[in-house]
DNA sequence: CTGAAAGCGCTAACAT
DNA sequence: ATGTTAGCGCTTTCAG
């Protein structure tokens, strides 16, 4: 059968205790009794079981992740399941496992309820896809450790993390700008795309600090999907002044916007340069290769996976907070 | 403080043991007890503690997956990440919880050692890509409940999964073939890819049994690159007979591949058809959208679910298995 | 049908 | 520096 603590402090000559001393590094006992302990651990094949140090404890040394994980989202949001790599490496390093939790929007809350009452983990991280008000409600009335990936769409007292869309935004203006374009335009989401609105914002400011500004009808507005932005840029370029560059809010609307400026017969990047945000694989695949600004979305799932050990080492902790890691990845789009 | 179950049993005036047997379900308690002490949970707000009961069962209904998760894997791999989340769907439906394990082919053995030593899981998930022979030895060896996500390339006795590419490969043959195709080509890795000589293998018993043939001069293999596939495919084009359809190995090949036709002035689906597997986002973002064998690999991360669930309940069950899952997306790349 | 008691394997005062 | 002992919260024989 298994061998256990007893096994290995009888075959020691010791006690149990000191077993579990020698296991744990405490300070207490003596390099020779320590040696001698390990020897007869190697000897037996020793592994401390993980049940039942985890329950004498009280920890898990787990955290849950509540997301949607349906059919086919790994390939629609592949962005998503970057961060929970990066936030699953984060974890690991600080010696937590994550477990993955799929789940809509609605069985969120009583899943964080379940586990927080059960005690079946020590933290929760929370794509902001499954984030609901009653989710935010339980998780600060509970007073739980848990992060929000992404920034939810109302107030709250919960915590997230989300990358900085508005310095993102700048970054591209100021990228234009440094290349030589001047009459820069935006095409993007609605006002509740809080993306594309923050990146409108920060592109504008980047304009704005050089002296230069974002003119209204450079501006076009409407649903984030291929077609739409093919339309949009189609009435853009028939306007009397042309931009000479124009910043996407992301890969669906670049992919619109590529089609358009081609079926205007305009070179890219001679005639108008165009760029994006997040590095998706078809950023590479379109023709020409869009220059984009990444947002190291690895590094914000990391980044969680620290705040969130954070936060269960000093539950006092508050955090929400935009982290900025964007950089751009110059290819062909531009000149 | 947090309510136990012997603040339960003691409110309910009742046993410890009795108010377990009501959290179990245990035949033996007359109905009066179960309800009586059933309000009293609700009222205390009792909620079992998840480690303890794990403890005492000697169980953590938990299961591990060992894969690579390193930088940009969710954008270069969506795949494994859609196979995670049927295998987490199928885990959670039968009261199984997943836990994510990033890690490189080297340290996938050391923590499947640590785990299965140290009892922190009922079984565990290998993606293929960290499978390794030492890994397989320490699987057999301690005869431990596993399941490996698709088929590794080397002789073992580990359980594995994976979808039929033979299967695939005739489905997509049959589909040309029942589309009035008959001059038929095929695109692919090398041997050393098994994925990519499977398919072909699939291909060839599809024409074979409709009577037709897969001509070698139709037959190119090379690296799964976009641009070894466009120089193939140039080269398969300039030959004296041109194939009327080509079926390629994966969406990467598929990429140089319509480059490679359109660059010779051909257009696709009127002089060519194309094919190819795996229903990857940039199928369709390409043009002409593309013709796939979609290989359902969400359902086969719910199967490789199952199947551990089972072995783990039946020891000494042994899998080792294909399934077959593909069905034809007719799109625009084939008439 | 219910309860007493012995564990599951390890940790952590407290005593020595 | 080491050992004694009492738990952690729940399950599970075994008696009654």
């Amino acid at each position: 059968m298994k061998v256990t603590i007893r096994d290995v402090a009888k075959a020691a000559g010791v006690s149990v205790s000191t077993v579990s001393k020698v296991l744990n590094g405490h300070y207490s006992i003596s390099e020779k009794t320590v040696e001698h302990v390990q020897k007869v651990m190697r000897e037996l094949d020793y592994h401390p079981n993980a049940n039942a140090q985890n329950f004498a404890f009280g920890t898990s040394k787990t955290i849950v992740l509540l997301a949607d994980m349906s059919q086919n989202m790994a390939f629609r949001n592949p962005h998503m399941f970057e961060i929970i790599s990066g936030l699953e490496e984060a974890l690991r390093k600080r010696g937590y496992r994550l477990i993955l939790q799929g789940t809509d929007e609605t069985s969120a809350c009583s899943y964080a309820e379940d586990i927080i009452s059960r005690n079946s983990a020590d933290g929760i991280a929370i794509h902001v896809g499954v984030m609901s008000h009653p989710l935010a409600a339980t998780l600060t009335r509970m007073n739980f450790p848990h992060i929000v990936l992404g920034m939810p769409d109302f107030e709250s007292q919960v915590c997230w993390i989300d990358n900085n869309n508005i310095y993102s935004g700048t970054v591209a203006a100021n990228f234009l700008l440094s290349e030589g374009y001047k009459k820069i335009a935006y095409i993007g989401g609605k006002s509740y795309d809080l993306g594309s609105t923050h990146r409108l914002q920060g592109v504008r400011q980047g304009l704005a600090s050089a002296g230069y500004r974002l003119e209204d009808q450079y501006i076009w507005l409407g649903e984030s999907t291929r077609a739409d932005s093919f339309r949009m840029t189609t009435k853009l370029l028939e306007q009397g002044d042309k931009p000479d560059a124009i910043i996407c809010s992301n890969n669906y609307i670049a992919l619109g916007c590529v089609d358009a400026i081609q079926g205007k017969g305009l070179k890219i990047p001679k005639d108008i340069g165009v760029m994006t945000f997040d590095d998706y694989p078809f950023s590479q695949i379109i023709e020409p290769k869009l220059t984009v600004v990444d947002i190291n979305v690895r590094d914000m799932g990391a980044q969680a996976g620290k705040f969130l050990i954070d936060i269960i080492k000093h539950p006092n902790m508050q955090i929400q907070t935009y982290i900025t890691t964007s950089s751009v990845i110059k290819r062909e789009s531009t000149r």
